[in-house]
RNA sequence: UUGACAGGCUAUUCCAUCGCUGUGAUAACCAGUUAUUGCUGAGGAAAGUCGGGACAGCACAGGGCACCUUACUUCCUAACAGGAAGGGUUCAUGUUUGAAUACAGAUAGUGCCACAGAGAAAGUAGCCUAUGUUGAUUUAUACAUCAGCAGGUGAAUGUGAAAACGUGAGGUAAGAGCUCACGCUGUGUAAUGGCGACAUUACAGAGGGGUAAACCUUAGGGGCUGCAAGAUCAAAUAAACCGGCAAUUUUUGUUAUGCAAAAUAAGGGUUGCCCGCCUGAUGCCGGAGGGUAGAUUGCUAAAGUUGCAUGGUGACAUGUAACGCAGAUAAAUGAUGGAAAUACUUAUUGUAUUACAGAAUCCCGCUUAUUGGCCUGUCAAUUCU
RNA sequence: GGUCCCGUAGUUCAAUGGAUAGAAUGUGAGAUUCCGGUUCUCAUGAUAUGGGUUCGAAUCCCGUCGGGAUCA
């Protein structure tokens, strides 16, 4: 069992990583998400590093913005399992991520946290 | 008691589990990571970036010009376009209070004042003909009458946002502060009160519009840039620099596979080779330099917060006691469950805890956004005594 | 985070402090046509917002709101 951690370097934070995730990687949208990915070569650190977005033109006000944020990392944070079996036990490989919300209002944490559960599985699905 | 207005205060609390930032302690090893555990972690505006500082870098002998900025007084403050207490002016009320106030100078100069109007700053196409003069009529001339010029004047009408102090009387050819009476507004001098702005009184003398949020003048202040400032460490890559090593083919001399001299496009790309084409004086290693990705620092103990006392009308100051109060960097401060309290309700219970809003070097102000509750003051209405 | 700039009809632009804020285009109606287009006529519609200065403000000054640029 992974301990449900989310600490800094689980987080993309990388500027050349960022520019090479976004010019080379796939990406698909479920509402309110837009995911991108990208498999890496992997050195050290964890299997998965992740990016959350939440755009300031989608979204004007900084305190709605932020609880999004807090809601998307802690949903994935308690998630996180699922695609951390499948891309840990493949050693050579690791996976970009960007969550990118693309929804103009608050919603939900329940739903949140739904949504990003199947959007992990389906990740898991392409992968095979 | 209710309502309105103004001002001030406050921003639900606790527990459990899983996580995040910073930091102290302990342990482990790969020596900067992990694990355990303790403490700590968003506002009154953190916002706007409007004003001012701290701090940092650069510049700087001194002074002036230019540019920017301020503009009633005294005080407070590190400083300010901020605040406190006053003064003047304007407006409202209607006789005493409230509100607003970029509140130096228009007699230093320049510009502008649409339309209308004679005229928008020393002015008429108006008025007058006393005085001088020309002409005409009449007449013996003069007087008189009419017209023009010189001249005098600044009235009335009307225009306009604004018309040359206002009203009345005298005066005159016509008029005019030209004179007088009563007022209005500046200026100067003196006295009294006030720290001062200023107020009151007396005397003298004046009355050439408005606009400086038009240029400007006077007086005071300002060096410029900002934490993406600045400091330290520093991969990678390109070109240039320094040092070392290596390197193509041909010809000649010499006994020589070696050495010396001279000449030479060697190599790379284009399908493995050749031709052709393109590129092209090289390759490797090291150094120094520069300082990108990135990391560390600047970075949070401070013009500190709270209580009490004293001084002051007040802003505030002084003294004393306690406290030790975020520090992230594609940017932490969250999720779930339960309890208490408060409000509303269908009163077993259920719902809500909301508004505005999220630190980014720090601080003091100002401005703007805003829910509910509490407190104070003023005014109005009603009821009771 | 700092420093600057700009807001005028639905759109693109004008307007010296002087009054009905103008032009093109768009939109609507009418005329022309058998019908549509072209063309002609008429209408429509704006100074981002709140104050101040001034006789008078789109313009000058201050606050607010919105948009944009730039600095690694």
């Amino acid at each position: 069992m992974i301990r449900q951690t989310f600490r800094k370097s689980e987080r993309l934070c990388s500027k050349s990583k960022i520019e090479n995730l976004f010019k080379r990687g796939t990406s698909f949208i479920s509402y309110p998400f837009r995911i991108t990915q990208l498999s890496d070569d992997k050195n050290d650190g964890p299997p998965v590093q992740v990016l959350i977005v939440v755009s300031k033109r989608r979204v004007k006000s900084a305190v709605a913005r932020n609880r999004i944020k807090r809601m998307v990392r802690e949903a994935y944070r308690k998630n996180k399992h699922i695609i951390w079996d499948n891309y840990s036990t493949i050693s050579s490989q690791k996976l970009l991520l960007c969550i990118n919300y693309i929804g103009k209002t608050i919603v939900e944490y329940k739903d949140v946290e739904r949504k990003l559960i199947l959007i992990l599985q389906r990740l898991i699905e392409n992968d095979e």
